[in-house]
DNA sequence: GTAGTACTACTCGGATAGTGATTGTCCGAGTATCAATGG
DNA sequence: CCATTGATACTCGGACAATCACTATCCGAGTAGTACTAC
């Protein structure tokens, strides 16, 4: 799996703690010591999703798009991971002997239907979590954390 | 996901019904029109697992280790895709600020949680289901497929 | 006729290239701010 | 003093390399069968 979900989940986060207000790709970098510019090209896939909106200039930078009670984690995965399965059914019955070309085997095969069936729980279990579920239990166990957040963007020299 | 897991689990369905007969990956890969040589790596595979037990020689060839109900998809995932989970947490807490480089954020980060729990409901699903339950679900949809398939290998002029 | 032996053919196993996706970087288009200028 | 305009600095956005894993292939080690030879 990507990589730049785990950026994109941890700065859909912070973002949640600095409402109203566009951080620049350079600053949520910075907050985790991340390349900046492979950061920026992971919320260009957020914002293309409608997860993030993005502005340009002076001032300008990203910020939710909407509440975060209505982004999933499966959100975030789909956006940047891309919507494809893990595991990608080939057909390979289709090459076996008696086999009917025009069935689609994604379907019919009983195998892709186990794996697809696993893949379905896992989707179903991500996005049963939103960001405002993670953000209120970041909160209950670390109360601080909205609070220095803020801070440290504040004082971060521009 | 690595498509040698698909053609690992058909081939496993396949060895069911050859059962005391080693059937070596040339014959195997001809099934599907697969790629002899890049079969026999996946094999390989399962054979370091122990799914699958080998012979070299003539009459030689792979053969299901043990029985099909003690097979879970879940093992074949592991032994050809790896053991390790999609979504790894880089742990990218620690370069943030106020963390403790001593912690473990991999158990103590709550998104690194979720994704963890998410992927344990994932492999649960496919330890539940063993090659034994997708071979009988096969027989009841279609029950030449045991007959017709070991016919094939008899007729394979070798 | 039978036992022993050397040969052959066949198989797995790991080491070796080729290819596509992920990772990482860079520069250009656009915009809001700021300063300077003229009324 | 205030409005206008031009320059400027900062941001996103997409285009451009580098690296890594997956895909694919090949040849050597080992084994079982077979045929031949000698007794």
């Amino acid at each position: 799996m990507n990589e730049g979900v785990e950026w994109g989940m941890h700065t859909c986060v912070n973002l949640s703690w600095m409402p109203g207000e566009a951080l620049p790709a350079k600053k949520l970098a910075a907050f985790y010591e991340l390349p900046t510019a492979y950061l920026n090209k992971q919320l260009q896939a957020l914002t293309r999703a409608g997860i993030l909106s993005s502005t340009s200039g002076p001032k300008g930078g990203f910020q939710l798009a909407r509440p975060t009670d209505r982004i999933t984690l499966l959100d975030i995965v789909v956006a940047i991971d891309g919507p494809d399965e893990a595991f990608r059914c080939t057909e390979i019955l289709k090459a076996g002997p008696g086999a009917d070309p025009r069935e689609d085997y994604r379907t019919t095969c009983l195998i892709s239907q186990a794996m697809r069936q696993a893949e379905l729980v896992y989707r179903r279990e991500l996005a049963a979590r939103t960001i405002a579920d993670i953000v209120a239990d970041v909160e209950r166990q670390f109360p601080r954390s909205p609070e220095s957040t803020r801070a440290w963007f504040a004082n971060l020299k521009s």
